[in-house]
DNA sequence: TTCCCCATCTGGCGCGAGTG
DNA sequence: CACTCGCGCCAGATGGGGAA
């Protein structure tokens, strides 16, 4: 990764902290336009001159410096949560780099695709700070077990979790899930991407054990009827699989996070080598 | 300064899509 | 199998920037 050589040319500055689509009438074309103008942290637009500056962005300047404030604020205590509200949703994925060992990818299981005719059994979550944890219905899943996992998360990493997993504890288990969470079935689709998780592994090349290839989401179902029976191997096998979904979401995750950032700093058209910005000299005129 | 055109932002509506 | 969320599309409002 990056060295002085990065330093120096501010490539180490997150991505977070380039994002100008946080501040009030800034929307990805006005964002673009800064990025052009050699705007590209926020530490730029706080130093620009008004003459480098679109006239909207000018006339929001006192407004913006308060946002820019209160994010700096709160990135400097890990408080991500704000941005879960700030950010348009597609572009939430900007706030993993700041979650860093605290980004937590979430997946569930449960008895049945919807809520209350069905429940949860397993809810598996990793971390790299924490580890894997999954806890298991009539053991230690419990609405304090899910809240403290939840509490533990900068950011949630899951897929189809916007309208399944998320939406489902916090109605079965009545926890507050206050935030951000990076839909990967969404960040896909924006790539061209598309299909299930399991979809979406294969063609990306990522391999997952041999032995629990062939477990889908039915099975899923099926496996913990089976160890209600009284079949031991049956957990062990849904608890495997459960894992594998948390584990093979990092990879997945670090896949679209690269694409989507290549993707919004290099916008389709084909780069011209006359478009580099003009320098500006900041002198003051003394 | 003032006018006018068009780029951009915002809000509402309907559709398609993957979860166990 | 039910559940909803993101997105594309459309229309209206706002405001930027060129020219007189």
């Amino acid at each position: 990764m990056g060295g002085a050589l990065l330093q120096a040319t501010g490539s180490v500055t997150s991505v977070l902290r380039r994002t100008f689509q946080i501040l009030s009438g800034v929307g990805e074309k006005t964002e673009q336009k800064l990025w052009q103008r050699g705007i590209t942290t926020w530490s730029d637009l706080r130093e620009a001159g008004d003459d480098r500056l679109p006239g909207r962005v000018q006339r929001r300047r006192e407004a913006h410096e308060d946002q820019l404030a209160m994010a700096e604020h709160h990135l400097a205590d890990d408080h991500t949560a704000p941005f879960d509200r700030w950010l348009p949703d597609r572009e939430i994925w900007r706030i993993l780099q700041e979650a860093g060992d605290r980004v937590m990818y979430l997946d569930i299981e449960t008895t049945g695709l919807s809520y209350p005719e069905g429940r949860a059994t397993v809810v598996g979550a990793h971390t790299d700070a924490e580890g894997t944890q999954l806890l298991v219905r009539g053991q230690d899943l419990s609405s304090r077990a899910v809240q403290d996992l939840i509490d533990d998360a900068a950011c949630l990493v899951t897929f189809n979790g916007r309208r399944f997993d998320v939406p489902w504890l916090e109605r079965e288990f009545d926890v507050s899930v206050d935030v951000p969470n990076v839909d990967l079935m969404y960040a896909f689709r924006r790539l061209d991407i598309t299909g299930g998780l399991k979809s979406i592994e294969k063609q990306l090349g990522l391999d997952r054990g041999e032995e629990i290839d062939d477990v889908g989401g039915y099975e899923a179902v099926k496996l913990w009827r089976r160890w209600e029976r009284g079949n031991h191997d049956a957990l062990e096998r849904l608890l495997t699989y459960n894992e594998a979904d948390v584990v093979n979401m990092q990879p997945l995750a670090d896949i679209a996070y690269e694409r989507l950032k290549a993707e919004v700093y290099d916008p389709h058209e084909p780069d011209d080598p006359q478009a580099q910005q003009a320098e500006i000299p900041v002198e003051d005129a003394g």
